[in-house]
DNA sequence: ATCGCCTTCGAACGATCGTTTGAATCGATC
DNA sequence: GATCGATTCAAACGATCGTTCGAAGGCGAT
């Protein structure tokens, strides 16, 4: 009946190996190694490698996309634009308010996973990802939308676009910032990691939006 | 004597291959069939696969670097954050200046096999990299402390690593967010996207610092 | 004690990987 | 035209990959 305790360390074990050294260099051997689990056991709980990747990564998404609706449906009447950034970013990392408030709180193994799988994207995660996030993205450019009534939906699309890449960077990238500095930029600090990323993120969403180019009519003026 | 000819077309191969499957996921089979070289041949001319993803990078980062530095040493007395974010941002993407000007125009291959290496980051290229871009980003980071006096160098080595998490994004991803909204955002548009990436960029940079948190001692003002 | 089911295990499968080898081919030089 | 270095080629190497298979083990219900 042990089933579902391998079932985990497994699960455990590709989300610290995928997130170290990516999907396709890590083979199920050194995983099932690491999980001290056999070699087949892999195949037998999850049917093959890919589905174990996207097992590892729905365990994690489901439930913070939940907390994300969850901050959406409590935002304000008014909400400033800190507020929408900290309802995308906060639930992704384990900040001391996470951890304390009930749900589980993301791991920094899967952090660093997903920041390399939103980038990685295997072909078979292409449409998963899509789906998980193609709503969301909806919701979130609505809200923009209100906040930002001055803005195109194209360049609010942008932004968005933006402020994910800041993230999936901040996931996967820290330990290199962290080295870059000296331990200047210590990464462990995770709830002052997300203070500079809604600063950051937040003003950058209310730049003034770019004069449109009409492309080669329009010359930039540089020197 | 045209073994600089096969060379080159591995190289743009691998370059094209690279970005669209990752290192790992890209076989040096099918590299050598889409360059209509040998199998033998990237051994021959590059020694391994390592090195010529090696190849494949310092044929493009040179350049860039080096343009960076030049923007870098003709910056106005008193830049705008605009400029300095260009300075970084522009010599890597294929806009109609880099093409009407001289230098030789970064392919969108390489702009995406580029923004999948600084995440991807097989172990071998990890000092590769880091070489590249300290001297790069220690000097960024000395134009930002005369630019925004009041920001703590943390502060601004954070904002560093968002730009450039932005723009890596921007890099790889452009195909999806244009599947996303549809065509709404044109990744094709790259003058447009520079502009807007500029702009998102320049104003997180600008954002006030955040303030102090000493960890617990701090309650967060959040509803 | 026996049965049946779930799980684990060792071993092997076929495929594909990066790399190496040695002969064939090309092209310039004398 | 012969020679020699540079390049290309087909073929194979050993290693490792994900996956599969059948037997062995554990364990509650009968």
């Amino acid at each position: 009946m042990s089933g579902d305790a391998t079932k985990t360390t497994i699960l455990d074990a590709a989300e610290a190996l995928f997130a170290q050294h990516g999907f396709d260099a890590t083979s199920l051997r050194q995983l099932t190694n690491k999980a001290g689990a056999n070699l087949a056991a892999v195949n037998y709980h999850f049917g093959s490698k890919e589905r174990l990747a996207v097992a590892v990564l729905t365990r994690r998404i489901g439930p913070i996309n939940a907390e994300r609706h969850r901050r959406l449906d409590n935002l304000p009447p008014r909400p400033t634009l800190g507020d929408v950034v900290r309802a995308f970013v906060e639930p992704v990392f384990p900040t001391t308010t996470n951890c304390s408030a009930g749900h589980t709180a993301p791991a920094r193994d899967f952090c660093r996973m997903f920041g390399r799988m939103m980038v990685d994207q295997p072909p078979f995660l292409r449409r998963f990802l899509a789906e998980q996030f193609r709503e969301l993205g909806q919701r979130f450019e609505a809200i923009l939308r209100i906040a930002l009534p001055r803005h195109d939906p194209a360049t609010l699309w942008w932004r968005l676009h933006f402020m994910a890449g800041a993230m999936a960077h901040t996931l996967h990238a820290d330990q290199q910032l962290a080295h870059l500095t000296s331990g200047l930029c210590d990464a462990h600090d995770v709830d002052a990691v997300v203070e500079q990323l809604v600063a950051f993120t937040a003003a950058g969403l209310a730049a003034p939006p770019v004069a449109k180019t009409r492309k080669s009519t329009v010359k930039r003026v540089r020197r």
